[in-house]
DNA sequence: TTAGTTTGTTCAATGTATAAACTTACTCCA
DNA sequence: TGGAGTAAGTTTATACATTGAACAAACTAA
């Protein structure tokens, strides 16, 4: 992080050539056909100068040629452009309790590798260090048989991470407090890839944001119950971390202020009524103490015994759920007061248990929030599943070399 | 608002310009003393472009010399720059119930024009605009009396506000409700002023924001009681309004599922324990009823009964102060947990009450923030008073100009 | 007076986007 | 079969903003 005048940085002619091939780099691997002609048109630059800067993409083996559009009307058959895939690639993975997954894209967002591994045993730094860096090695092995090359790396954690240092400050599921690793992770690398670490949810928010369905979205928030509640908040197009990296920490906002004490110290945090714990207590009340002590299960099948008694129709947890939902409407409705969101993604354990508990939560949203906002927001589950984080922090990785091409040199 | 490619724009070498010219410009109107040279360093940008940019700026009419500096060191005095003040100058007005202030802010920031007008009477639309026109009309006679243009235009307004149409969405105070007023005032003012129409609240943020004391603050929240609470929500360093303007509204947030009434149809809002009525019952409940109905009063005389008994000691007053710190801090935190902000700024009547409620609003405070985020907040009281509305709209209106020098041309 | 230092300007070089003309490669239609 | 029409992509000359080096200007120090 080199210092920043803060009213600025000058503009030179090679600052200009660099955004303008991160412009044409960029729209090349957004969705869709392309060639010269109709970059031109999309960006608003002459076919002369896409030629130019596809010519240098093309140069620095980010850009190739695949064969020519179908003539279908007249003219002159375009030169289909894509990312050049084979070549540059960055890796993501996520690191949980009980597994870790790995996934590799490339420039396009193309899936070129993916693994996912289960943990047993401790999840201590060192041990899960290893692990992390054999994982790291294994996608890179197959990169590189492929012909390619890892610009990026990124590492989603369970825990509030200082993103500026690359430190876990604290991960409780993990049982890690002010572990540096970046630094670590760099160290037995070797090399200088660039690393970013970051919390999960933040990862998976933008992960869920490049999803197609979320096309021309500009504030998405993501929630994620696992065992406690984070989010990732995405304003303006971009994620946002606060001043100490602890923005959007809803999960302990006090929605009761003399209510249950939360694993944080306080009292009547939305995670104490949302969370893991508090689901199974009010569904499955004989089974909750069990399921949570059970190490060897993940979240997802610790909430199997409350779907199946909520399908066989049992009164208990019906009950249950439907008072989870109210909670859950009426943390959302602070969550839409405070971030006026066009979409609000619900992850984790909560998609399994939508359908009971969506009912009463919209009906807490629609009683608890300001008219302008409740129309403009949606509520949906996530499409991604446990990849989320892994896949958010490759693109991460991606949108670095996309936005400066000339930081890669294949030349 | 021109459609933009998602993707981004292209770039060429009068965009450089432009965007250097800003950088000079914005650099020039900072604070501290300026020449071509220091302008050099500061930037990056050499000396010889330096002085190509400032030639072109003082033949605009934005910048201009004043004289040599104190040759004390060696060298060459440097030729000291300053914007020119009697050129471009912002209007900001700023509408409430009881009275009207405007102010006129030239590029660096002084002061050029005040004024404040009490307003009796009735709050209807036509009534309140013809005001606002008389008000704009004494503002830019002064300034063009003395050889000034005024290049841009604010109104500040207690309420929600679609600022991309320059439209009053509800204001309950005036009683407006889906008010065009942006279009009002361009058809009645005539001209092509570029006018901008936004919350008191919002403006009121970038008002502090810009403060000395704020120097380097980037992630800011202003709180604004009044009748109701309202806010203005600043994140790196921009305003941030969410998907339809409403982002920000902690005064709905529900504090307490099952408490009284709010004015916006839910229960248990953070308004309804810290808004003005919650205060005037819970200290001076005698006087409640008729201070809420006096409409002859400010909302700085309804809480003076409040401060007066305090300081006499009276017991009612003192136990509903403290209790009322104890729902500010517990809101507060909830802020800080969702924006994790540097500074909260308190405005409206909480500072007039700060010295009773501060207290306990930051034991609620400590007691219910993730150690995280706390460490990194101060709250302070605003320093501005009523002017930071209209202030703050300036100070955007400026920002046009110094974010696009060639928008302007007194060639 | 002379050397040293800093400010500010001049000017050729560099390089990027642009516009217009040109080439290429196809379809359409007689 | 071939000429007109159309669109893609390239070439060429031009405009212009920044740069760097050299230079002029204005001061201090000795």
């Amino acid at each position: 992080m080199r210092a920043v005048n803060p009213i600025g940085q000058s503009v030179d002619r090679l600052d200009v050539r660099r955004h303008n091939l991160s412009l044409v780099l960029r729209q090349v691997s957004s969705a869709g056909v392309h060639s010269r002609a109709s970059v031109a048109t999309e960006t608003g630059l002459t076919r002369a100068t896409v030629s130019s800067l596809v010519d240098d993409l093309i140069r620095r083996g980010l850009v190739k040629e695949v064969g020519q559009a179908d003539a279908q009307r007249m003219g002159r058959p375009a030169t289909l452009l894509e990312t050049d895939g084979s070549k540059v690639v960055a890796i993501g993975i996520e690191i949980d309790v009980g597994a870790m997954y790995a996934v590799a894209l490339d420039l396009g967002g193309r899936v070129v590798h993916q693994r996912r591994r289960v943990l047993g045993g401790s999840t201590d730094v060192d041990s899960l260090l290893g692990r992390l860096v054999e994982e790291i090695r294994v996608a890179t092995r197959r990169v590189e048989a492929e012909g390619g090359r890892v610009a990026g790396l990124s590492v989603a954690v369970p825990g509030i991470v200082d993103v500026n240092r690359g430190r876990v400050v604290r991960a409780p599921n993990l049982g890690w407090s002010n572990v540096p690793l970046g630094d670590r992770l760099a160290s037995r690398l070797g090399g200088d890839l660039p690393i970013v670490i970051d919390n999960e949810a933040n990862l998976g928010a933008v992960a869920e944001l490049r999803t197609p369905p979320m096309a021309g979205v500009r504030h998405l928030v993501y929630l994620l119950a696992v065992n406690g509640v984070g989010s990732g908040v995405v304003l303006d197009g971009a994620l946002f971390r606060g001043a100490s990296g602890a923005a959007g920490e809803f999960g302990h906002t006090t929605m009761k202020p003399d209510g249950p004490l939360c694993a944080c110290g306080s009292r009547g945090c939305w995670e104490t009524m949302i969370g893991l714990k508090a689901l199974l207590h009010s569904t499955v009340p004989d089974l909750a103490e069990g399921l949570l002590a059970d190490t060897r299960r993940g979240t997802e099948q610790k909430v199997q015994p409350v779907v199946e008694r909520a399908r066989a129709g049992d009164r208990t947890a019906l009950a249950g759920l439907r008072s989870f939902g109210r909670w859950l409407g009426l943390g959302l409705a602070n969550v839409i007061d405070a971030c006026n969101p066009e979409v609000i993604v619900l992850a984790g354990f909560l998609p399994s248990i939508s359908s009971w508990v969506m009912p009463s939560a919209m009906k807490a949203v629609h009683a608890n929030v300001l008219p302008e906002s409740v129309a403009t927001c949606r509520v949906v589950s996530t499409t991604l599943g446990f990849t989320a984080g892994a896949r958010g922090g490759a693109m991460l990785a991606i949108d670095q070399v996309l936005a400066d091409p000339t930081s890669i040199s294949l030349l």
